[in-house]
DNA sequence: AACGTTATGTAATAATATAACATTTATAAG
DNA sequence: CTTATAAATGTTATATTATTACATAACGTT
């Protein structure tokens, strides 16, 4: 059962406006989007960031310093992610394979290391821009 | 068969500060650390780091926005790369298992991508700060 | 109501990275 | 060896991404 997070002002405003674009989203493009809502300083926008991607809400892609809804109901936390990005467009899609974070979740080497989290980017051209 | 590299002026100096110090740096402590050198100006510096990384001698890690010698001797691209991280004392290395990395660059998913790249990092607590 | 926690507002600044342009050095082809 | 081309350098300025510090307000318990 998934808990219920009650966003505040800013992180539902936030969240929405990246929710609504479906695509990743740039810190200080989100803040001049929602400068209109009264959010003025990238502290604020920084700080509902946190909060959403603490709660896993939305993710970061860090390759791009950039953030996405989760597009994954079942994913409470940002704890097991992984990303396809076309290196052409910059599409970027959430994958969900429960083979892979089954395989990943359970990874480990002779390092003494227990994992906690991974995040996992892959890159390679989408179908649209392959055949270009 | 490994093709050999020949590093320009600012790229070996880059690359033997990187390599000798074992552990991620990040590009303006790079820079602080060869002006002695030369190396005056931060496009210098990422420069250098653009073109190391693009022939495979360092790695990106994402999460922390610095470079580390590539560890692996095999590893001539940076088309393939797994890193443990210490969320605690911040210790980095790379996972060379060639299981993990023969599952990864064969997945495929069902979006028609062909991926030709990919960069993961593990999250935990490294042996030490795990028994403290 | 009193307390602790979470969120907000605001200003300043730190840290990371790139654009634009001029010049020099290395590589390779004739 | 010299011309052409690509790769690397030097330099200044600026863009982009992110945090520190401090003050105030709202929320959730008990």
């Amino acid at each position: 059962m998934q808990k219920e997070h009650n966003l505040s002002k800013n992180q539902k405003i936030i969240f929405d406006l990246i929710d609504k674009s479906g695509e990743p989203m740039k810190a200080y493009s989100i803040l001049f989007n929602v400068q209109k809502k009264g959010i003025k300083a990238p502290l604020q926008v920084y700080r509902a960031l946190d909060k959403l991607v603490e709660i896993g809400k939305i993710h970061k892609i860090e390759s791009r310093n950039a953030f996405i809804a989760c597009q994954n109901s079942s994913c409470q936390v940002s704890k097991a992610t992984a990303f396809s990005i076309c290196e052409s467009c910059e599409n970027v899609s959430e994958i969900s394979n429960s083979k892979l974070s089954k395989y990943l979740s359970n990874f480990s080497d002779d390092s003494g290391m227990k994992y906690s989290k991974y995040n996992l980017e892959f890159f390679g051209l989408c179908k649209k821009c392959k055949s270009k």
